[in-house]
DNA sequence: GTGTTCCCTGACCATACGGTCAGGAAATGA
DNA sequence: TCATTTCCTGACCGTATGGTCAGGGAACAC
């Protein structure tokens, strides 16, 4: 879980500058260097060679290989679970999943290597995160579907299983991050605009509260 | 592309029984270890091991492991194309697309693994079947799109951005397949039933459907 | 039978990988 | 200034990988 080296951080809890900035630089690396080869197929000569650092120096900050993996996996659910926050407080469905869906079509924008580094880790069977999926994801989950649920019995939105409209959000939002590329080869090898980003969020956003009766 | 030894195949085109045997084999076998190791991450020797057949022999059938792993993608691809006649001939939206829906769903259920090699593809570029987005996937997404038109023009579905619903569908569909491994763990630990597999379906065709008007 | 094609595989090879370590440089604190 | 901690890295190591190959066995056509 710590990926701090052998010897333990300062007495003040403040890390050097340095260590600070080189982390940094390695975690982006890392996070862009698993996404484009997986676990399996990122090695630690790649990722030092895109931070500008020896291979060496990578394991002075992070012991193993697994250890970076899991920081880099760690970051991308931290992100999703702070977006989760435009869920609760909504007073209605449109409004709640509707800036639900929005935050995670940016972040999608924001993060797409990091969302596939998570996609890859579910498919691959979770062997990293397991533990998440089982205690903060499951918990999570449930107490959004125990929102949704309240909607519906308020009359609020259309009797649908809670858990597959999250799934379908889930799905939908993600898919813009980690099927970038079969996208940009569908919109003739270009990047999607600003503009045809607003549109993706507004059709997705458009069908699904449709689709729940909270339009 | 082709995966045959140096030897051409029988004059007469016909495989022998030894060979297609052997070739099913493996081609099951790297199915799974390519979904579950990513393909990096997997390795000649576990394919091998699982077909239950030794190493070289593998190297006999299939010169590399990137002409296994071709062979493996195609045949995916080859699926869900084939599920797309669901599409053509429908008179209306609600039956095209529902029929659409169900036979993904049901792909997801049947080949999860080669959902998941897809998947990791995509998500890594797609270095090795990106002729196909080009040219087999490109030209089925505008039919597709152009058919969709259609219904819009008709009146038959509210006026919604055909690409993004194609998109939604593909995700949602193949998300029961991808990340199966984190709804089963948000399902207690426990593959979706007969039943829960209808309900999904169910759900997500309901949502659409309704989503674009067409309910 | 017998010649020919197809099938099989243990042993091997070059390479590349994750990780280690000793020893030095730079920063920090008193 | 000088002692101590932190940072840095070239060289190295054991292992595992994709792929090769020679030589032998099975299947089959005639």
């Amino acid at each position: 879980m710590d990926a701090s080296p052998p010897v333990p951080p300062l007495p003040q809890g403040r890390r050097s500058a340095i260590r600070r900035e080189n982390e940094r630089l390695i975690l982006i690396a890392a996070e862009k260097v698993f996404a484009e080869a997986g676990f399996g197929g990122a090695t630690m000569q790649l990722i030092a060679d895109r931070a500008g650092l020896p291979k060496a120096n990578l394991h002075y900050y992070f012991a193993t290989k697994e250890d970076l993996y899991r920081r880099v996996v760690e970051t991308i659910f931290t992100i999703w679970l702070r977006a989760a926050e435009a869920f609760d407080q909504a007073p209605d469905p449109a409004t709640g999943i509707g800036a639900y869906i929005a935050a995670k079509m940016r972040i999608s924008r924001d993060h797409p290597y990091g969302s596939k580094v998570w996609a890859s880790e579910v498919m691959h069977g979770a062997p990293v995160i397991q533990d998440y999926l089982e205690t903060t994801l499951r918990s999570w989950t449930e107490g959004r579907i125990a929102a949704i649920r309240r909607w519906i019995d308020e009359g609020r939105m259309a009797p649908i299983d809670p858990r597959h409209l999250l799934y379908m959000i889930w799905a939908t939002t993600q898919h813009y991050a980690d099927f970038t590329h079969q996208i940009e080869t569908l919109n003739g090898g270009k990047p999607l605009s600003d503009r045809q980003w607003k549109a993706a969020t507004d059709s997705v956003t458009a069908i699904i509260l449709r689709g729940i009766g909270a339009a």
